[in-house]
DNA sequence: GAGGACATGTAACACGTTACATGATTCA
DNA sequence: TGAATCATGTAACGTGTTACATGTCCTC
């Protein structure tokens, strides 16, 4: 149950109405919990039931219509809690982790192309985080804040990095023997 | 779609009854591509169904009574496919990162406990990849199979290098300011 | 023959994905 | 007025999760 707590964290930032939180997903939050915004409009309105958030009255609620959100008291509660709860990790579940096992299989045929791709897609990842890191985390701002939203980018790096290593070993591994040839 | 070659991958390492390779999920295949019980008899009937599996003659097919599959030639060219095709890597989704982040909103009260718990399940399983690569990848085996599924489980131990570090940063971070005070 | 382990399966629901539908606003 | 864009929403389906149901085999 994480969509809605990532909804009530992206409102308590800044009320948003449903296709500016899908845009906020889509640059900022989503980098670790993604949503379309039909998820996001089902999540509101789940949200909106259960008394945790509501529409801001200033508009009229017509279909069409831009209806922002905002966190009710219940809904900051509710959040706290749920930052403290205990949760077991999940697995990991990773395809590309598969296919190299299938891999074993079946042989590496076709392997090659597709590792230096996803190489090149961590890539670009990883200079977009570090990019964020620059423009929104020079040195000097410690405000609590600033210094969890920076672990938080501090563990996408990390990630990425991880994935850049592991790719280069794979390739290594399989690059050569995944070409054209049988 | 990587639970039906996630299921072909184990079947050709091995022919196998529903049951059996649901222990053979929770104790290998599962640690990238975890499934129940249920998961997996919903898609050996849809693998049967599509004549990519087919259930061994031997025995007599009542409910309670044990069913092995085998891959067929058809199952074989669908996983090397999938192996060679070209699939996008997916956003991470973590919910400790995303309670992170929320904890920079609401405050990170009550999440010390929770990150030395992680720690310590990170650990824990950090030692049991490590455990798996003295036992099963001692040094001198070489066949391709071999190099590739050495390969996976270095992905494993890798990422749980990486929790570790970055667990022990969130701790540096947070951990003297979630204690039971407010 | 009763209990427990083994084994397969049903049912219901939550979450995620894709395609499409509908209405409002803006601007040429 | 017609097209583009903004904005909300429905519908259908696939996967994952949880709880439960049913039947067989072994052992005491």
């Amino acid at each position: 149950m994480s969509l809605p707590h990532a909804i009530l964290t992206a409102l308590l930032e800044k009320p948003s109405s449903g296709l500016e939180l899908t845009r906020r997903f889509d640059k900022s939050i989503g980098y670790f919990w993604s949503a379309t915004h039909q998820q996001i409009y089902r999540e509101l309105g789940r949200l909106e039931e259960a008394g945790l958030i509501r529409a801001l009255p200033s508009e009229v609620p017509v279909r069409g219509q831009k209806k922002e959100y905002e966190v009710l008291p219940a809904g900051g509660t509710e959040l706290a809690r749920w930052v403290a709860e205990s949760q077991d990790p999940k697995p990991m579940r990773d395809p590309l982790l598969l296919r190299i096992r299938a891999a074993g299989v079946v042989g590496p045929q076709g392997l090659g192309p597709e590792l230096r791709r996803h190489l090149e897609l961590h890539r670009r990842q990883l200079a977009q985080y570090e990019a964020i890191e620059e423009k929104d985390f020079p040195p000097g701002r410690d405000a609590v804040e600033d210094r969890l939203r920076r672990l938080v980018l501090h563990g996408g790096i990390a990630l990425e990095t991880f994935w850049l290593t592991w790719l280069e070993e794979a390739l290594a591994e399989v690059g050569d023997m995944s070409g054209p040839q049988a």
